[in-house]
DNA sequence: TCATGTTTGTGATATCATTCACATATAAAA
DNA sequence: TTTTATATGTGAATGATATCACAAACATGA
């Protein structure tokens, strides 16, 4: 499944150098992947190409669209609007992939602006917004100590998915998806299989 | 590997609780994986605890430390100051951690200037500021466009290890490593599985 | 001090993932 | 049209990970 997001921003690339067709090899070679992998994992979801022509980019990209597939737009929020939910606001990215941010939130008024283009609201608006867009899915984005607590909080309001920043692994109920990204685990350990590579 | 960060965060958390002990049953249950697993990967880096009275904690973070070990000050600089190279630059975590920011780079001469705590440099000091701190380290936050020219040369000052935010597979040497954190990929894997467990 | 219940440490086993090997299809060249 | 070289698709073999099962250790309470 990670793979698959690989293969399409490997597609994405071949793409974007003006290729129409990519071979298991190829794509292997870009994404990391042995040939048979790629072929394996295609198999898996009945994608299937052309014998000795290999696979055409378009068909290819479009069948993982399908698979990942939500062609509507999801509506979602960020909590926490310190550095890292700062950014994500701004993120430009997530438009193109039909992921709509509705609002952010932070507990400190003084980040109650509407200097950037999403507002960023006082904690007692979240359930307004979440009933009001229908909300599944969340970034958390606030300091490991008050994590727990957002959290629960998101939860009991009906959020299901969770992209969580803080460093803590949460409790969460067993219908809920959580994500975790540790930036600082993350640097680590590149020094981690850096250091192992320089032997 | 993965899971021996999580064990630490989850060990942090128990430790900010007032526990000094932990079973396999207890860590395992709070980072996710089975008893049989915390201890086998204890095992394998010939952790070990104390039959019937788990393991103690402050043990436990010190040998995991050892493990992920880079005592000395590990100098990085981050190029590309968009909206995630602001919000990294910024972040203060890492300092703990021993990882030390020396400095930022970005092409837009509008963004050098000395606003944060780390000076934005234009890119042709790159190879000054490399050589100056032994940096081996580097956090990646261009644009796809330009990632992977800003990555060669990168490879080319003798950066061995980077973090790479920009959405594309990299081309790179056999003896660098390359964690890429794709932040729509990640937020797009938790809508895929929170649609599958809401069936 | 001794019995007891609990938890570790680890071979044996089972599950999952990757690679191998090759039959099969087919685009392209003759 | 026929040949041929090249890719795919997939069972079988291998390798890696996780779980099971249980003996050994030892805190704890009687």
């Amino acid at each position: 499944m990670k793979r698959l997001f690989t293969y399409r921003l490997c597609l994405i690339g071949f793409k974007r150098k003006g290729f129409d067709r990519v071979y298991s090899y190829t794509l292997g070679e870009s994404a990391g992947a042995s040939a048979e992998q790629v072929r394996k994992d295609f198999s898996i979801f009945k994608i299937t190409g052309n014998k000795r022509g290999g696979y055409k980019i378009d068909e290819l990209l479009s069948a993982i669209e399908d698979i990942i597939k939500h062609q509507e737009d999801q509506y979602m929020i960020i909590v926490g609007m310190g550095n890292i939910g700062r950014a994500l606001v701004q993120y430009k990215r997530f438009k193109l992939r039909k992921m709509i941010i509705v609002a952010s939130f932070d507990v400190d008024p003084s980040k109650q602006s509407k200097r950037w283009n999403i507002p960023v609201l006082p904690m007692e608006m979240l359930e307004d917004i979440i009933k009001k867009f229908h909300v599944k899915i969340a970034i958390l984005a606030v300091t490991e100590i008050s994590a727990q607590d957002v959290a629960n909080r998101l939860f009991d309001l009906g959020i299901k998915g969770l992209l969580n920043f803080a460093p803590i692994i949460l409790k969460t109920p067993d219908d809920v998806v959580v994500n975790n990204i540790n930036l600082c685990d993350e640097l680590e350990s590149v020094i981690y299989y850096t250091q192992k590579v320089l032997e």
